[in-house]
RNA sequence: GAGCCAUUAGCUCAGUCGGUAGAGCACCGGACUUUUAAUCCGGGUGUCCCGCGUUCGAAUCGCGGAUGGCUCACCA
């Protein structure tokens, strides 16, 4: 109802009802508005990039009008398509009255295709000086501003489709993101890693610390969760014999929304059998400079003004090291008593019955994140906070684990997987007691993994990239929605 | 979830002290055969985010709400 009204109130719009009036006329005329295959020759940027060999030539292009420039008898517009932009010269001597008069009734927007010759204007242009002209899609909204373009970050959210039509450089962020997770695959390829696809619709929500959405799978009549890791599933391949394996895909995390967290975000995890932590550290710094070289140009990159350097070797630091550095207090070998009194001393906000392991979390995020700016690998998290890392050999309250560090951002997380089933059934017995005492992301309890454990999964180093904030940090961008085509938005 | 800010024409934005709204682009009509933010002449196309209130009178002031942005909280 309210749509109704909303759609009536646009008709009345005269931008759109001209429109509308162009294209019942287009339809008397005996002319199909939404035209129909077409063979195109060339790309605008092929012209443009091969001008020399190409000048006199006869070319078919196709594309959306972005502008007029109308003399009379003579007039310019400038067609898009999805390499860039050319101008077509448009001339009533070459294209004979009626298809000259037609063309120049067409609207910014519309969708064309034109075949023509390739020349230079006086004033040095490259241009196509269209001999035929043929309407492939008739555009019934104005377009935006051509100088200004489309600013509002709502609309341009809500409407991408607008937003990259009129702003080139949105558009050359989804091809960085695509070249980024082209590269990253090739990388993993050439390793000898396999890619899988595992469930996403799942009926233990587990391999993270996450609040999972619910949906309902209604021949079953059950309650699913949509995952929020592929990690459980990753190592039941190891368990399975598969080496080395990766997935690409959508995590579901029922959390806030912010600059840095979509509700579905992109993930990699990899997973190498008979291997560590440390070749898993080894592995991010490969993956991060190789991916920055190929689609950067270089490993030394700037973000928000800042020059990053992501050369290997990254400098690596245990977590109790880092808050003792930054915040100049040693937590090793607190009582869950002692910690909370530090913190107290410290004026940190934590639980009344905050653990060791939170209040290590806590120091680290207040005192030590917001400083790491150059990547530094973080290592040795707590046990309490790693349910699913193995137990560093000389000290079985932390883990052989790791964290890089970019901007802030922590962009990965990897460590040697625990493949000791006992011990794993035990931390997922201590997180059902998180669970119990109101913690909605502790793990849930997953027999089937622990089975799987039982039958014996190698030694194995695993990580998991934040595919998003990787593309964030290689494209310059503030926002998790600068890189998300379609970032989640309250319906209108 | 909390605080701050924003919302005016299709787009980008002005709008003074409270007196029913304006510019550029786009659009419509006209001129113009090498322009490129083409130019020149003419035309303003509107639920001022929504609702309630104060007032003779509200885009403007107050209250409530919606959506978005930023910061914080949670998280990757």
């Amino acid at each position: 109802m309210e749509e109704q009204l909303e759609e009536q109130r646009e008709e009345l719009n005269e931008l759109l009802a001209i429109r509308r009036s162009k294209l019942q006329a287009l339809y008397e005329a005996g002319i199909d508005p939404f035209g129909e295959k077409f063979e195109r020759t060339h790309y605008a940027q092929d012209i443009i990039d091969n001008f020399d060999s190409l000048e006199g030539q006869k070319t078919v292009i196709a594309g959306r009008l972005m502008s007029f420039r109308t003399h009379g008898k003579a007039s310019f517009s400038d067609l898009m398509d999805s390499s860039g932009r050319i101008q077509l010269y448009l001339r009533i001597d070459t294209m004979g009255e009626e298809a000259y008069r037609f063309a120049t009734e067409l609207d910014i927007g519309d969708i064309v295709g034109v075949s023509g010759t390739i020349f230079r204007t006086k004033r040095g242009q490259i241009s196509v000086e269209v001999e035929t002209l043929k309407l492939l899609a008739k555009s019934l909204r104005p377009l935006p501003d051509k100088w200004h373009g489309l600013k509002d970050v709502d609309l341009r959210y809500r409407q991408r489709y607008v937003d990259l039509i009129v702003n080139p450089e949105v558009r050359e962020v989804f091809r960085k993101r695509s070249k980024i997770i082209q590269c990253l695959r090739e990388f993993l390829n050439e390793r000898g890693f396999i890619e899988v696809e595992t469930p996403m619709l799942n009926t233990i929500a587990g391999g993270a610390n996450a609040r999972p959405f619910v949906t309902h799978h209604n021949a079953l009549d059950m309650d699913l969760y949509m995952r929020i890791a592929p990690e459980l599933y990753l190592k039941r391949l190891l368990v399975g014999g598969f080496d080395k394996v990766y997935e690409i895909g959508k995590n579901f995390r029922n959390e806030g929304i912010s600059t840095k967290h979509n509700p579905e975000y992109t993930s990699c995890e990899i997973y190498q059998a008979y291997g560590d932590a440390n070749d898993m550290m080894k592995l991010t710094e490969e993956i991060f400079a190789h991916i920055a070289q190929e689609v950067v140009g270089s490993t030394k990159i700037v973000f928000q003004g800042q020059e990053i350097d992501l050369t290997p070797p990254w400098p690596r630091k245990p977590m109790l090291e880092a808050i003792r550095e930054y915040a100049g207090v040693d937590l090793t070998g607190l009582t869950d008593e002692q910690a909370r009194q530090l913190a107290k001393e410290k004026r940190l906000a934590v639980p009344e019955n905050a653990t060791y392991g939170q209040i290590v979390e806590e120091f680290f995020d207040e005192f030590v994140e917001p400083r790491l700016i150059q990547p530094i690998f973080i290592t040795d998290h707590t046990v309490e906070v790693s349910p699913l890392a193995k137990r560093k050999k000389d000290n079985p309250n932390l883990t052989d684990r790791f964290e890089p560090f970019i901007v802030t951002w922590e962009v990965a997380n990897g460590f040697t997987e625990l493949n000791d089933p006992i011990d794993q059934e035990e931390r997922f017995r201590k997180q059902m007691e998180q669970r119990d005492k109101g913690d909605e992301e502790a793990h849930m309890m997953d027999s089937d993994f622990i089975r799987a454990l039982e039958y014996g999964m190698p030694p194995a180093g695993g990580l998991g990239i934040g595919i998003d904030r990787l593309v964030m940090l290689l494209t310059d961008s503030p926002s998790i929605r600068d890189v998300l085509l379609f970032p989640h938005m309250r319906p209108r």
